[in-house]
DNA sequence: TGTATCTGACAATGCCTCATGTCAATATTT
DNA sequence: AAATATTGACATGAGGCATTGTCAGATACA
């Protein structure tokens, strides 16, 4: 008997969903490339699904536009840096002002690992849209709570966080951009100032 | 006897020179709005000549392009805020804290009295060139100094005062974007915060 | 083997903007 | 009043890119 359910032919062996979240996958890590390579700005469709080799037929069926693209590799860059900041934030035993600095350890460590991406999504996720906007909120929120726990009963981001989080993220821009001249221990001093006071403020309130 | 300095003539009883500087200003001053109503990058040429009432013959004669522009109208605006921050500073006679509070309550202010501007240059000048970063990161410094004088011997902006700045900024922007759920003593005195641990840690260097 | 689906290369259209050019109308000097 | 500089309205062309469409070839299923 067939089953109703599979109505999409195999290719490869793999189904067409499959198929479709590979494609888009793909366009995905191209569009880290590629906008690591030329910014967001000057990165052309044609360029993105050239990195990805595929035409831009599958960028369509996967992206209604260009932005959409964007939001969907800042979704992907920040979830996967913000994984891996919650584990060390996890694993780690000790103190408040410790765990911030292992998780602000892991943080600046990336973005050495990728000077590029990282430049792009730091610098130039400002004023495209609402929607990238209210992205970027989002992963600057879950940012914050990575560093500075919310109170329990805390309903929004206090502005004190919001304070705290810019300070570390110019402090990354900053270090990034120039080639980081800085030892990572030193940036991570630095930033942990930021978190400390913001801990102890919040405690204190 | 004629002057031969005097080459060109005088319209509406102004020289060349003054017309030229007039426009100039006006186009700027119209940038302003423009960028305000649609932001930076929907803006064209056209829309800021409109608003300014000249044709674009006499946008070419005062920018190269659209960016030149907004590198005049975001120096003209940093500057303008910049020189009342100073002048707060200067005016305040007491300890570094206060004087921090005293510059940070007219930046705050300012951002106030021009919602929609402030969001664009707050925003929207990231990533936009090389130069654009350049001169943002200008005004950065600026702010940087006012806010947190630097050390005697200081050759390079340290990475705390990177930090307070972006601490500031953010929470900036974010009250702008917002709405101005605080109050005005409120985010002075959370951007405070960020203020004197900079200084703190950086006198105790 | 035949048929339907999937894939890749590429063409074509349409839209928008910058930047320059043209030309008549206006203002100023002599 | 004549000549010249200045201004404003508008036209034009060049260029780039997004998005859709076409079509032949490849692959899987029956």
């Amino acid at each position: 008997m067939t089953n109703p359910a599979k109505v999409s032919r195999l290719y490869g062996g793999v189904h067409a969903d499959e198929r479709r979240a590979e494609r888009r996958l793909r366009l995905i890590e191209a569009a880290v490339q590629v906008y690591g390579r030329v910014g967001y700005r000057s990165a052309t469709v044609k360029a993105v699904c050239e990195a990805a080799k595929l035409t831009e037929r599958y960028f369509y069926e996967s992206f209604a536009n260009s932005e959409a693209l964007l939001i969907a590799t800042y979704i992907h860059v920040t979830d996967e840096l913000h994984k891996q900041m919650a584990a060390a934030g996890e694993a780690f035993t000790g103190d408040a002002a410790g765990k911030s600095r292992a998780i602000l350890a892991v943080y600046f460590t990336r973005l050495r690992e990728h000077p590029r991406p990282a430049r792009v999504f730091l610098l130039e996720m400002g004023g495209i849209s609402a929607e990238v906007d209210a992205v970027r909120m989002n992963a600057l929120k879950a940012m914050s709570a990575l560093l500075a726990p919310p109170a329990k009963g805390a309903t929004e981001t206090s502005m004190l966080s919001v304070g705290m989080v810019g300070a570390v993220i110019n402090i990354a821009l900053r270090w990034v951009s120039q080639g980081y001249p800085q030892s990572l221990d030193e940036v991570v001093a630095t930033a942990a100032v930021f978190c400390d006071v913001t801990l102890a403020k919040s405690g204190a309130e």
